[in-house]
RNA sequence: UCCCCUGUAGCUCAGUCGGUAGAGCAAGUGGCUGUUAACCACUGGGUCGUAGGUUCGAGUCCUACCGGGGGAGCCA
């Protein structure tokens, strides 16, 4: 009988055979004993091989039973008499599959820099840390769905290749079939005409236009995929290549936006910390102390909802002083961000409401003419995790606000349709999956919570 | 892109006032009847990021470049 390890430890120990396949993370050598601790990945927790020196033979080539081979044992699965483990397995056999020689595997056991893990991005998923990020990854990106299939949400694919140059949201990656030393020139600029698609053609940086044309079709729709930035920000939450979830819904008010967005963001927690417990207590323990005890609470409380002028009066009146002074009309930096939520009310805090100069071109306008239905989600330790908004629904206030932005309206003729044939007010946000992770675990990097960062002068693996 | 810090053994770091290098971990060998961050003893391991410069002499001081980290901006 085979399986894995994770299934392995919650059996009984009553003699069962059993066959387990899996890489050493250490070895124990005492006078008569050898122990060795295997573990494939399926949990955190390693299995405890017992190597008795009675049963001459166990061992095919001990020499090779080093860190990080890969082993196939078979033995019975026993009550252990040690502490630290209900199980263990007293081997009969164990076969070195593939050796890990000792000089040269750098992964040695010992604890690592997550610096050094990342010069060796091929190998750090067999630590622990990055083993439980993976598993707390997949299980993100499961719930992620489950929460909007189980409303009725319609998952749709937006497009990765896009033509609208002009989304604003941030610097572009160009795609090109262009030889880019020699380009065909027209009137001395490049001739996109002879490129692949006829047009100049970008890596997408949302999926949020399209994702509203489908939500005016669909109601409620949430995209997942893989988004670009070419910004040339060096810092420990970008990535040039990161994972968002945008949602958007039809006949939705900014109000039911920001129940959807914290009803998501809490079933998202809860889920991590019923699925994943023995990942998430070693984050708990190794990497974020009490970061178990900061998901319960959000999880079990109301996030705190103000408009940004709120959000202004509150730092103005707070007597601190800022590296950036704050009065009404600036963005709020940083330092603001996390002095409401650490500070202030120590929970997630949703702002409402900015001016309009600061935000984007698509959110719909207030009746007092200043302000914009935008809506923010700001955490402690990240700062903002959920950026949204209310759509302008109106036709002609959608084009005056473009042009007001000083695009072109021609450029987004089919984004203006959406406005003209049965428009309806509609809502949506966006957040990066990987900042999401980082809240979740307490990872300091986001660059150690992706198996290959892509960020600027980074792309070794 | 800007500001700050940093680069010494496989890894994490110490190295005083400028005088040719040290610890812990890892690894190897030996010891120990059941370990679990195993323990005890011993051993091996270095072009001090690169290139210049100052100096009788540079790991140490200066300059440039390269890599890494933190913060800021931009944002998700």
């Amino acid at each position: 009988m085979g399986g894995d390890i994770k299934q392995i430890l919650a059996m009984p120990g009553d003699g069962t055979a059993i066959t387990v396949k899996g890489w050493v993370r250490t070895k124990r050598e005492s006078k008569g004993v050898t122990f060795l601790e295997i573990n494939d990945g399926s949990t955190i927790k390693n299995l405890q091989v017992v190597i008795d020196d009675d049963k001459p033979g166990v061992i095919k080539a001990p020499g090779d039973l080093t860190t990080g081979s890969s082993v196939v044992v078979s033995g019975m699965l026993i009550q252990s008499p040690g502490q630290g483990q209900a199980v263990e397995i007293s081997a009969d056999r164990v076969d070195v599959v593939g050796t890990a020689p000792v000089d040269g595997y750098a992964l040695q056991k010992k604890r690592h820099s997550f610096e050094f893990l990342r010069e060796i991005a091929h190998l750090r998923a067999r630590t622990n840390s990055f083993g439980a990020v993976a598993r707390v990854r997949s299980a993100m990106s499961y719930a992620i769905h489950s929460f909007f299939q189980e409303r009725g949400f319609i998952y749709v694919h937006t497009p990765i290749i896009t033509g609208s140059d002009c989304e604003g949201a941030g610097e572009m990656f160009q795609v090109t079939t262009l030889p880019i030393e020699k380009p065909p020139l027209i009137n001395g600029q490049v001739d996109y005409s002879q490129d692949f698609f006829g047009k100049k053609a970008s890596l997408t940086v949302s999926g949020q236009l399209e994702g509203e044309t489908y939500a005016c079709a669909l109601k409620k729709i949430y995209t997942f995929g893989p988004t670009f930035r070419a910004e040339n920000s060096n810092t420990s939450r970008h990535l040039a290549e990161f994972w968002m979830i945008e949602p958007e819904m039809a006949f939705c008010d900014i109000h039911g936006n920001m129940d959807v967005a914290e009803e998501f963001l809490k079933y998202i927690f809860r889920h991590i910390l019923e699925q994943c417990p023995d990942d998430m207590e070693f984050f708990d323990s190794r990497i974020n102390k009490g970061i178990i005890d900061n998901l319960q609470h959000i999880v079990t409380s109301e996030f705190k909802r103000i408009t940004y002028t709120e959000a202004v009066n509150e730092l103005v009146s707070s007597g601190m002083t800022f590296e950036f002074p704050v009065s009404w009309g600036i963005d709020l930096q940083s330092e603001h961000e996390k002095f409401l939520t650490e500070k202030v009310y120590r929970l997630p805090v949703i702002i409402t409401d900015y001016p309009k100069a600061i935000k984007a071109f698509y959110m719909k306008v207030n009746e007092d003419n200043k302000t914009v239905r935008a809506m923010d989600i700001l955490v402690p330790r990240l700062g903002e995790i959920v950026g949204g908004s209310e759509r302008e629904s109106d036709h002609d206030t959608l084009k005056a606000r473009i042009l007001e932005c000083g695009l072109d309206p021609d450029d987004y003729w089919w984004y203006l349709d959406l406005r003209k044939f049965g428009t309806v007010p509609h809502s949506g946000f966006g957040l990066g999956f990987e900042r999401l992770i980082q809240f979740v675990t307490g990872m300091q990097n986001i660059r150690d919570v992706i198996p290959y960062p892509r960020a600027v002068k980074t792309l070794e693996f």
